[in-house]
RNA sequence: GGCCAGGUAGCCAAGUGGCAAGGCAGCGGUCUGCAAAAUCGCUAUUCACCGGUUCAAAUCCGGUCCUGGCCUCCA
């Protein structure tokens, strides 16, 4: 049973999908009009984490990312270079792309982008139109949100609230304030298109509506985005989708907290305002950035430093190097060990019941933790055999597949280098220690770090 | 002003009525030719503060302080 916890109901509860043992997922994606910072890195790596967690405990995940590559900054960005919309947007999405990789997220099922489904949001908006949620002034077309008495069941706002909320836009042509825009008009501005509910260009809210319902269906199982886009975007959503089909739009809806960096919001105007890209041309490793995003709880704040970056990449780099001494043991003959099951079966108990818990990623890293204390335990006196190191691989492996913290594949070592290792040795056993230092800081250089243990030498990769 | 989070060791971070997980860093021991790695031990009599309930509170209740977010650009 997995527990989640639903900003609707803001309670925890048990995920039920749709479909037996098939989740439906709609995450937010980027507005491709500059690289991404690390907060929005943060609310992927969440994302991640969960989607990889559902396929983890069984379940085949349908994920749809969207990306907006047609808003304000994208289209002020593209007149700024002289640019056509897309020409501007695609160097980010494939930098979005790139990103991806380097924080190893999991591929969405569908990428949608705005500017390919205009059809999907108009037909949308027509059938707004139709059953009166909707109206036009002046070329523009908004949502009637006085249409709709769920408005703000999401955000927990109430009605009165909205409405007598302030705005200061200059929007007198709506109807109230805080109705929203579905489709701007455009008389003479440089990107929109002609359609059935005049020339113009989608609102923001509008897309993730569209392209959600078209690849998930009317209801689906998850929504996810970041705590800031409840109101109004997600409340927003939720108006637009159930205006039109009168179907309940998403049962769970999941929000991670913010990121703030050493104690503030992240902004550019204050100088604390880092991209992935600044990261890791600063010399990071990005698995341990995308360990530090996912070891706060999502719901949590994550206060960011470069102290603890650092103190990540330790982190990374020792369970790395205990996978790599699991790995050298794959070829070491000897008895299979009855407790190392044992050690597996619990550590793999501990690490599910714990994120079922509403991803307490925490509490089941430390369960793998204890898994490694345990096994180094067993490493010391010497007791890990071949049939033992498999194990051990295949649990990791497994768990890897939702954290994606270890690099499971090492390669060879090469003959030469092989070599150098068993001349090293003889030279210690003649005690020709500069021989033996010399070699060790060769491989050292060459990235193999060598460990000589009372049961002999090992090499792992730094 | 309304609504929502958070405050746990030097740092990061779980735990939400029953002896305060785990990681990083540090110190001391073992191992080692020296290292590295590993390992053992130590590092929070106390969970922002003040009251209350209870046999028992980090956890529940009331109040206070601090930090952050949302209230129509936002992950």
């Amino acid at each position: 049973m997995i527990v989640v916890f639903n900003t609707l109901s803001r309670k925890k509860e048990q995920i039920i999908p749709v479909q037996d043992k098939q989740i439906k997922m709609y995450t937010c994606g980027p507005t491709v009009y500059d690289y991404a910072h690390i907060g929005n890195f943060r609310a992927y790596v969440f994302e991640d984490i969960l989607h990889r967690f559902l396929e983890y405990a069984g379940y085949h995940v349908i994920r749809v990312m969207n990306i907006t590559d047609v808003d304000d900054k994208t289209i002020a960005g593209a007149v700024r270079e002289n640019l056509s919309l897309n020409q501007y947007t695609q160097k980010y999405i494939d930098g979005f792309f790139q990103d991806m990789e380097s924080l190893k997220l999991k591929k969405a099922t569908y990428f949608p982008r705005a500017t390919q489904h205009i059809p999907e949001m108009v037909e949308l908006i027509k059938k707004l139109l139709a059953k009166g949620h909707a109206y036009e002034k002046a070329g523009s077309i908004y949502f009637r949100i006085s249409s709709f008495p769920d408005y703000g069941k999401l955000s927990h706002y109430n009605f009165e609230q909205i409405l007598s909320s302030q705005t200061d836009e200059d929007e007198y042509e709506k109807e109230q304030a805080q109705d929203f825009v579905l489709w701007k008009g455009s008389k003479d501005e440089p990107f929109f298109w002609e359609t059935d509910i005049g020339k113009g260009r989608p609102g923001w809210h509008i897309e993730c509506s569209a392209m959600s319902m078209k690849y998930l269906g009317e209801t689906f199982d998850i929504h996810t985005g970041g705590i800031d886009n409840i109101f109004p975007h997600h409340e927003n959503e939720i108006a637009q989708s159930e205006a039109a089909t009168g179907k309940k739009f998403v049962n769970y809806w999941l929000h991670c907290a913010h990121l703030l960096v050493n104690g503030e919001k992240m902004s550019k105007s204050k100088g604390n305002f880092y991209t992935l890209r600044d990261l890791l041309g600063k010399g990071y490793n990005p698995i341990a950035i995308r360990y530090l995003l996912m070891t706060t709880h999502y719901r949590d704040p994550l206060n960011f430093t470069e102290k603890s970056l650092r103190q990540a990449e330790n982190t990374v780099s020792h369970l790395q190097a205990f996978y790599q001494r699991v790995c050298f043991a794959l070829k070491k003959p000897g008895m299979e060990n009855k407790e190392i099951e044992i050690f597996i079966d619990s550590a793999s108990k501990g690490f599910y019941d714990a994120m079922s818990d509403d991803l307490n990623i925490s509490a089941a890293m430390s369960e793998i933790f204890k898994f490694i204390s345990n096994i180094n335990d067993f490493f010391e006196k010497d007791m890990i055999s071949a049939m033992d190191a498999k194990k051990i691989t295949k649990f990791l492996k497994k768990v890897n597949e939702v954290i994606e913290i270890i690099e499971p594949d090492i390669e060879e070592l090469s003959e030469d280098k092989i070599s150098l290792i068993k001349e090293r040795e003889k030279a210690r056993k003649e005690k020709d220690f500069k021989k033996a230092d010399e070699i060790r800081s060769y491989l050292s250089t060459q990235g193999i770090l060598l460990e000589d243990t009372k049961y002999g030498t090992r090499w792992i990769r730094k």
